[in-house]
DNA sequence: TTGAACCTAACGAACGTTCGTGTACTTTTG
DNA sequence: CAAAAGTACACGAACGTTCGTTAGGTTCAA
């Protein structure tokens, strides 16, 4: 079939991963088979594997990427010296960015991630915990401080994470309303509410 | 391996799709097996076939119920002649009841109606689509009365269905918040916002 | 005694992966 | 400078397993 087409910015292995992502997406971790990655990829499936350990690692890698992204984010807001409400909606900006950026990537790492293997199943759960108890510090701060209603900060942080992975909804109709449009809208809904004041 | 336990109000059928969506539910549709399904039901795999025709089948069933059952809804709630921002909160709590309820159902129809057959997939995808323009009109009805914020509405749906559905994450932890109050935590913050005015 | 419910055994297809080999560069050596 | 050795990458064939499903016989309640 022919060689993997590079250039010297990207690897054989990177082009692998950003395919995968991309099936994977398409059609779920487990529906997607290593015969077709390498017909996307445009090389037999036995090929592959000069470059790749397992379909398993793939996974690995689009997931940890994602989650090191998150973590490295929320070290920089947690040091900033700003109010807690603009913390959370810097948060939100990121998480916004990111998914327009690596569509692929954090849809694969937020919806199979099950299916990873131990003990990288246990790590990438410990993280994403993690990551939310951060973030749900960060707004018992703000209701602390009266900038934030008394909300559950938990269920707060849940209803925040889910309503901005919505996006992928939107991602597939591209055309209607643009990123920094949409950023926006989901600014004002989430952060200042539906009802008119 | 014995029978299947039943009975009268519930038929063998019932049985098998209430042990599939929970089994889909953790595994994923791809990746849980009839075998792994007929150890949970309590017998051997071929034996399934005496009351389903198929793997797929049992999808179908779970995801078009829940379809149904959000379609007799949205029928009720367009008949009421209330004011907008309050079918709007209407509808959210139906949803959160339905998650609190169905849950392994409406998880198995959101994440895996990918791998429905044709021409369900189509006839699916339909309904869904159906559904969120006739919520998104409900909003609009809402800013145009000027009770709700001028938003891009169709935006504002995919926030308000993707947050009502990361109840599944706090399902799994039900001690520490019940349902009610779960469902009074996201109607303030996803009606009022976060902000406090 | 009939028919629903279950069993064991087996099917072909698809899966991830390994193997041995071929080929075309690049590097080392005489 | 040319021959030899090494490296990177791709191939087709095959592996052992698991999958959904079917065929045909058995059990058991009504």
């Amino acid at each position: 079939m022919g060689r993997i087409k590079t250039d010297t910015n990207i690897s054989r292995k990177e082009v692998i991963i950003i395919k995968a992502a991309e099936l994977f997406k398409e059609k779920g971790f487990k529906a997607a088979s290593m015969r077709e990655l390498a017909d996307v990829v445009g090389v037999e499936a036995a090929s592959l594997y000069n470059h790749i350990s397992s379909k398993g690692e793939l996974l690995h890698i689009i997931c940890f990427d994602v989650a090191e992204r998150y973590m490295k984010m929320m070290d920089d807001i947690e040091a900033e010296k700003t109010s807690s409400i603009f913390k959370v909606e810097k948060i939100l900006r990121f998480l916004i960015t990111n998914i327009v950026l690596y569509y692929n990537e954090v849809h694969v790492s937020d919806r199979e991630w099950k299916h990873l293997a131990e003990p990288f199943l246990s790590d990438y759960q410990n993280q994403r915990r993690t990551f939310r108890r951060r973030f749900a510090a960060i707004i018992e701060q703000g209701i602390k401080k009266k900038e934030i209603k008394k909300v559950d900060a938990p269920t707060a942080v849940l209803i925040l994470l889910h309503a901005v992975s919505g996006i992928e909804s939107w991602h597939r109709s591209k055309e209607k309303i643009n990123g920094k449009e949409l950023e926006e809208s989901m600014i004002t809904i989430l952060v200042g509410g539906l009802v008119n004041h």
